[in-house]
DNA sequence: AGGCAACATTTGAACGATCAAATGCTGCCG
DNA sequence: CGGCAGCATTTGATCGTTCAAATGTTGCCT
């Protein structure tokens, strides 16, 4: 504790050790710069927030005092005042094992940086389990610490999307509610994998590979299946080789991958192209292909940095885009948007496909 | 804009569409707990901050209303009072190219739940450039939104330090100032690299090896100089072959390195292991020795998910003692340490070795 | 001149907590 | 019995801001 106790009787009286950041210099208040300018607090205050009820003299005046003391407002008091905190609240997860981890580093930054851009801040939260994450929540939004929160990667019948709604907290998640009940009941925004695929898939055919296959997750699952959706829809545009026999299934696994792609090179001569439900099973994919030595080309999902590293194509979540809907669906021009009577709007991010040579460190 | 307005002359008078966020439940404060326990607010706030204070049958009875209410302190309220936020600052980075981001991202993850087994919470904050770096720290500590600041990577004659020294904010730094000049100037907390390389040196040897040689980034580098350093130790106890011959040097890429590597493989015959200053050199290096059919060993640094996905040995990064060590020195039980008269107190992470078969997915 | 609306600015009162000092309440000692 | 120390508890003030309402000020219309 490095505040000054009102003098133990002690009978030794040593001075201070080291000034014992006592307000070396009092931050200025609205009442300082109301004082500066020969105007009154709310003037200042009305400076800043609502600067067209000032007229234009006096608003010119304050800021030159404003920026003379430089003067900031003091964020807490603001908040205790107005109930609101300008903040987001984002979980953070448990590092991921695979090999995608990344793109939560990626669409934390993106956020951060679209936050700001409105004035907003982002406030972090870790929890072990889903109980521990609800009290969590509770005492940040109990707290006025934030205003709503950002979900990523929310699962079916979510406890948490269960708290939040039922507690009238606002929140909006990265990633759609694959589930299907929860459609309408709170904002999302998501990436149209399918799309994606889709691209990457046309960008194959119509390169000249004829036999371009999918290498996909276990069905059922939401993300997986809807990339998969993609590849089919391009390769019945183009006319293309499609059905169940130009597909495969793998773990997320890069071992895995090599293994079912392996197997898979051997019975089908013709494959020549394979577009990936993500980079660990484009890379598994490749190693059998060089291993093989078979000139498939393959393109992967997420543009993780390993895919980076190796010179592999893949399509990239535009994180940007995404921090950006978010803000845009959470927030209107003065904090956090109410429910609306007609259910909640929702955003669809186009992905983007980037393409390499395939050499590494390209 | 939400709040309901002073009714603009129009002549049409709808209802509001919903009811706007009008607090449905006012949250209970001191006083209601106060009163529902009969006793003053401010027994209520000794029962949570000086609980020693307060007789034993008082603080059960306080403590029995706080949970019934739900109370939640406000943390505005508290900290427009207290002038401490309880929050730390974190800069975060544009996303590096390189293969090594997701370093930021355990970091992140460790940082935030170290911090909140103390009761504090992480806030985070990106920047275009240091000026504009400089511009969101001044807003954040001015406006008492965080207490101190977490700095990643910083540089030699780091703009930021030299800001933060100057205007008495409080910070500590991961990665220590290898400048040598600010070695005393403020807190920081560092992996110790050389013992890493140090002890993954010691392993390949003692299993085996003869010829061990280190990839490393061109000199100087302090990071990477204090990698090589610990290789160099770990030769010179086992009088293995050393010296500038056993050493290559590549930038921080996937390809550079493969190639470096094929070269050394050819000169050097007898080359069967290469402790890395990198995952993204161990994995050319890797590679190179594949495409040569040479049986090399080699070991990372960092422990990326690109090493855990590839299964290449790596050293890792301890972030969560890394974590843990940034409060200690960071914080005192009360709040945010000041400066002690005898220079700033520092602490050197050990890493650990992460041993894996060389198959990927394991 | 009086009235009234529109605009510009000020004043008093919160927001919810903690600090600092005052007040009660014991019991002990001379 | 008075005095005093020590503990438990309460009271008044304050942190810096914005809200809500009051007060000035100006100009226009009748």
């Amino acid at each position: 504790m490095t505040r000054r106790l009102p003098h133990p009787g002690g009978s030794v009286c040593l001075p201070p050790v080291s000034t014992p950041r006592e307000p070396v210099v009092r931050m200025p208040t609205v009442l300082d710069v109301a004082r500066a300018a020969g105007v009154s607090r709310q003037t200042v205050s009305n400076v800043l927030n609502a600067p067209g009820l000032v007229r234009e003299a006096t608003r010119e005046r304050v800021l030159t005092e404003i920026s003379r003391l430089g003067y900031q407002p003091h964020a807490s008091a603001r908040r205790l005042r107005t109930r609101r905190s300008s903040t987001l609240g984002v979980r953070l997860h448990e590092p991921e094992d695979g090999i995608s981890g990344a793109l939560l580093d990626q669409f934390l930054h993106s956020l951060t940086a679209s936050a700001d851009r409105r004035g907003y801040r982002v406030m972090l939260f870790a929890a072990a389990d889903p109980g521990d994450e609800v009290a969590h929540i509770r005492r940040l939004s109990d707290g006025a610490d934030v205003d709503a929160f950002v979900l990523t990667s929310t699962e079916h019948g979510d406890s948490r999307v269960r708290w939040l709604l039922d507690n009238d907290v606002p929140f909006i998640t990265f990633g759609r509610p694959w589930g299907g009940e929860d459609l309408g009941l709170h904002p999302w925004v998501d990436v149209d994998g399918r799309a994606g695929t889709r691209e990457a898939t046309l960008h194959l055919l119509d390169g000249g590979r004829r036999r371009v296959g999918f290498l996909g997750w276990p069905s059922p699952s939401g993300t997986g299946d809807d990339r998969r959706l993609g590849w089919e829809q391009a390769v019945a545009e183009r006319g293309a080789p499609g059905g169940a026999g130009m597909t495969g299934e793998s773990e997320d696994h890069i071992g895995e991958a090599e293994e079912v792609t392996a197997r898979w090179l051997d019975r089908d001569p013709g494959l020549d192209g394979l577009v990936c439900a993500s980079d660990s099973l484009a890379l598994g994919a490749s190693f059998a292909a060089g291993r093989a030595g078979r000139a498939l080309e393959v393109i992967g999902f997420d543009n993780t940095p390993v895919a980076r590293a190796l010179g592999l194509s893949s399509v990239e979540q535009r994180t940007d885009l995404v921090a950006a809907a978010i803000l845009d669906l959470l927030l209107d021009g003065g904090g956090v948007r109410t429910a609306p009577e007609e259910g909640w709007e929702t955003r669809l991010i186009a992905p983007e496909l980037v393409l390499r040579s395939g050499r590494p460190g390209d």
